[in-house]
DNA sequence: GCTTCATAATTACAAGTGTAATCTATAACT
DNA sequence: AGTTATAGATTACACTTGTAATTATGAAGC
């Protein structure tokens, strides 16, 4: 089931929240997403339509209302897009977008321990 | 100077092969571009006719024929959008990603030492 | 000077996006 | 049973994008 669905960013936004918590109603969803900015519900209920479409999410009839899931994971369309960006602007390449926020002091103490972590994970597993 | 300018991916392109080498003619990009893969001509000078008006390249006359140049830095832009990623879908950390990247088995070797190098040479920055 | 050719400018056009308003069908209330 | 509130479906609409074709304009050749 590879992922051939193209999200828009707002679309995005919406899928966030039913990542969080599924499955989930048109108002559940649109509740969560007026915690951090205004929506419109007109507009909530446009994408959840559109993304239906797309078979980016998936629902089941509740009485008269829809009841939303994820099709997608959220993994792996971060790790899509993620990787679309690494390819058009990097090369493909991790370290020169890292250095890129390393060079405008983007990095924090935190992130390069972060950093660290994984990568002695990785050293681990890979030996 | 700040950027406000949006930039699509395929003008990205484009700005692409101004930012190896400019200013340059239109015949000169679309010369560049055709070396990777099939473009057409008309495409492209739309493409530069757009970023124009975007205000993200500019040109100089000569004679009848423009030369362009970008008008934007090619590592802000990267940045702002590498940022605008990372902000979208992991919360503006860097860590989230790299390790999606570590999870799928992404990452090389060198990718590992690349970011090694990094972190070094932020610690000593960084002190 | 007139014609031709090459540039850039203008126009085209469908698909996708952001942002809603309107329509329709059904459940709920009186 | 009739009316109302509501959920989803349909329609709207301007802007962007990808991808060109058409037009206009000025230089270059005959």
């Amino acid at each position: 089931m590879s992922t051939i669905t193209e999200i828009s960013k707002t679309e995005f936004e919406v899928l966030e929240v039913l990542w969080q918590e599924h499955p989930a109603s048109a108002n559940e969803i649109i509740a969560k997403l007026n915690e951090n900015k205004e929506w419109h519900e007109k507009t909530v209920k446009t994408l959840l339509n559109r993304m239906v479409k797309k078979g980016a999410i998936g629902f089941e009839k509740q009485q008269r209302t829809y009841i939303y899931t994820p099709l997608l994971e959220r993994d792996s369309y971060t790790l899509k897009e993620s990787k679309s960006l690494l390819e058009r602007m990097f090369s493909g390449k991790i370290a020169p977008l890292v250095a890129g926020f390393a060079k405008s002091d983007e990095l924090s103490k935190q992130d390069i321990s972060e950093l660290k972590e994984l990568i002695n994970k990785w050293e681990q597993d890979n030996d």
